[in-house]
This record gives structure tokens, C-alpha cells and sequence, in this order.
DNA sequence: CTTGACCTTAAAGTTCACTTTAAGGTTAGG
DNA sequence: CCTAACCTTAAAGTGAACTTTAAGGTCAAG
């Protein structure tokens, strides 16, 4: 498969996965004689964690380091294993970061519309509104 | 209350919260006869939504564009809470699309330890390769 | 055997979201 | 009065994450 397949198949420009390869996120591959990039399938898996990790927040720099052995298909039992494993870590950490985002949304959601019962969260609504309005007024 | 104490507040640096202002993310405020901005209180929460929003994967662009007054007093209210629900609602699609991938490597992981160790490493590895196809289009 | 769509590299350019710098004005404490 | 710690501005600088450019090599079709 070439770059350009890759590329098609992913989502992701030719440039973007060459900029990745220079920055260590994805091993380097095979050549064709010509020198051409030659990848495997395997490769469009990695994209995919690398953008659903952009996407929890980890930046280039966390996610490189969260996805260590990125040996090469010599795929012993003991190898795979272990890769395998270290995958459900790391989906683990997006996951927790994730959660954090949703818990920060929600928490802020109910802050805005106020709660019926609770006269606290209204309450901080109402000054939040205010104060937005104040500001946009004033602007 | 001046920049400094509201930057001591909120967790931004001062140059940040002027780079708002600049940006338009924050109306302009009263000033001093010194010349000093003068923050209520509860500009601290404002920019708590702005954080929370860019963790969530807002720009700063695309928050600038939820929070002012293009319209009338029934703005903001509506509009915002409408943003970060639809946000939520993303963030768990990102979410549930990890569980499958985790549910998916723990059964490969499996699968795996389960078969015996025989000449046919390289056969296993296509097949797990095949799982993990299967999984990712399936999520 | 040329045309055009691919591929290669290194290096420079872009956008975003800030921060730092330069040059100054203000204010509280000794 | 002096100093230090604040504040002001405009403009330049930074780092992350890419993209674009320049200059060229490869390859299938006509």
C-alpha cells in the first residue's frame, strides 16, 4: 500500500503521515525499490489512535511516548501480546481524559441552565449570565 | 478588582486574559482613571467556560462565535448550552467507540493467550490483524 | 517518448494560541 | 524621593502541528 492509499484510506494527508514517521509516532517502514513508502494495513490502526488521542487532548509529544514499541510485523506471541496489552492502557488513558472533558461539560451545562432545586446554582447562572451580558454590552 | 488578582483567581496568566479581550472571547471592561481594567467577580467564571470549551476541542474562534450577542437579551442562554450538550453527545460517541476498541483488544488478547504456541506465529498475527480490522470497522 | 499522476526530500511557510519584550505610567512602602 | 511591584500598549517571538514549495525521480497510458 502507498502513501496515497494510506492516505485515502485513513483521512489523513500524505504530508501529515510523513510528518508523523519524522516524528517518531509511526516506525519506519518498508521501501520499494523505487522508495517508495510501502505500509501495511496495520499502519491505518495506528492513524486511527493517534487522531482519536489528538482528539481526548494528548498532544504529538504524550501520544509518542504512549505508544512505545512500535517494532516492526516480527510478531512473536509474546510480542503481540504485549502490544496488544499496552493498546488497551493507552485506550484506557484517552478514556480517563475523556471522561474528565465530559465531567468538566456537564459540570459546567448545569452551572448555566441552573438546577430547579438548588437555589446556589442558580444563583452562580444568574451571575454568569449577568456578567456575560455586562461584557458583551460594554464590547 | 485589577488583572493581576483575577489572573491569581482564574489560573491565566494576564497576558492571556488581554489576549481575550483583544481576541473579542471577553468584552472590554471598565477601566480606572489610572487607566487599570477593573473585573467583577464573576469574570473569573467566564473564563472557566472558555477553558472548559477549549478542552472540549472548541477554538477560540468558535467560542467567540457562541458567546456574544448577535441578537437580542435571549442570546446566550439557549445557544451555549445548546453547544456543549451537542459537544457531550460527541465526546460519548468518542467514548463508546473506545469501549468497543478496548472490549475488542481484551478478546483478541484472549484469543491469543489461548492458542498454543505452535510454528504458525505469522498465521495468528493475520488473524489478530483481521480482529482488529473487523473491530475498527465495526465501531 | 511524452504526459500526468504519483512518489521522494529538505526547507520554508502557515495557523493557532499564546508569551515575551520594549517602553513607559501608577502606586504602595521605607 | 526612591524603589519595587504593579499596570498600560504595540509589536515581535514561540511552539505545536501541520502544509506548501521547490526540485526532482518513477510509472502506466497513449
Amino acid at each position: 500500500m502507498k502513501i496515497g492509499e494510506l492516505a485515502q484510506e485513513s483521512g489523513l494527508a500524505p504530508s501529515r503521515i510523513r510528518f508523523y514517521e519524522r516524528e517518531g509516532l509511526i516506525g519506519s517502514i518498508d521501501r520499494g525499490l523505487n522508495g517508495y513508502r510501502q505500509y501495511s494495513r496495520e499502519t491505518s490502526q495506528v492513524l486511527e489512535i493517534i487522531v482519536m488521542a489528538q482528539q481526548a487532548g494528548f498532544s504529538l509529544d504524550e501520544i509518542r511516548n504512549l505508544l512505545p514499541p512500535h517494532a516492526k510485523a516480527d510478531w512473536s506471541k509474546d510480542k503481540l501480546v504485549a502490544a496488544l496489552k499496552n493498546k488497551v492502557i493507552e485506550v484506557a488513558a484517552l478514556q480517563r481524559r475523556l471522561s474528565e472533558t465530559q465531567a468538566g461539560l456537564e459540570a459546567v451545562i448545569a452551572r448555566i441552565e441552573g438546577t430547579p432545586t438548588g437555589g446556589d446554582c442558580f444563583e452562580n447562572a444568574e451571575a454568569v449570565l449577568a456578567d456575560l451580558r455586562d461584557q458583551s454590552k460594554a464590547g
